[in-house]
DNA sequence: TATTGTTATACTCTATAACTATA
DNA sequence: TATAGTTATAGAGTATAACAATA
């Protein structure tokens, strides 16, 4: 049924891989919860600056892998929907630092345990054995694909 | 050093894994070889429309999650490039099949096999027992955000 | 009436290159 | 010169609502 060649060796031990891998991901991201939706890259992944005293752009670009035209763009609009806010390092002041605001801080304290109680009742449905194998799991894929 | 409360107990059970799958996720994606970037939900993708018949934009979208309006624009886009055609279906004349040109046949045939081979170069520093466990815990998690 | 796909609108993310200010 | 961030440009993905054609 399935030709015998490298190529197709390659498929039928990567591809089931690379596929749950995807399928994953876009169910978790799709359903997350409205008005907090984790997009791939984006800074609305509650993971970048909130519980931190502010980041600069370099350090934002470098976790989140955005460049910093881009990074601009974003912050322009946090910044005008009063999420966050610029300030410019004394020291150096090639660098400004971006940091939540009240209205952010508040923005993070209340929907992101929203969304955290969602993701709880999804990810509940699988065992605690399982998660830790998944964590596991996807650390080294993670690792596999950022080396070098 | 930690509260103990329960949403602080949920965060620590569900956080690593959530942060784990972004993070793998995103290394995966953006480092793809170029010219074939894997984008979250995106026809790029090359398991939408390879080796089938052609598919209506109906069942495209319910693949794929891209609702209709957008996917007009994303075939628009293929169609440009001449990677894909459209053609009324002959039975219902308000469906429309999309399918594969020779030009996205060779493509696939070409870039897809280019992209696997990078793949596996990654995917190989995982032990094979890894790269199960790794899909089925995947399939859970895919299963578990699918429900409802 | 319901379904399939298109159009119009508006917004976000994306990268790149040229630019300004600072070190 | 090098680094940090901005601006300008161009393109792609995103959803929604109103629409046309067909069933």
């Amino acid at each position: 049924m399935v030709e015998i060649t490298s190529k197709n060796a390659a498929r039928q031990t990567f591809m089931p891989l690379m596929r749950e891998l995807v399928r994953a991901y876009q169910a978790f991201s799709h359903y997350s919860a409205d008005g907090f939706r984790l997009s791939g890259s984006s800074l609305t992944q509650p993971f970048t600056l909130g519980n931190t005293e502010g980041m600069t752009f370099k350090e934002i670009g470098d976790k989140t892998l955005i460049t910093k035209g881009t990074l601009t763009g974003i912050i322009d609009r946090l910044e005008g929907k009063k999420l966050v806010k610029r300030r410019t390092d004394k020291q150096d002041r090639r660098r400004i630092m971006v940091r939540l605001t009240r209205r952010g801080e508040r923005l993070f304290d209340t929907e992101f345990p929203r969304q955290i109680i969602w993701m709880k009742k999804k990810f509940s449905q699988l065992s605690k054995k399982d998660r830790d194998e998944a964590i596991r799991v996807l650390g080294l894929i993670r690792e596999a694909f950022e080396a070098e």
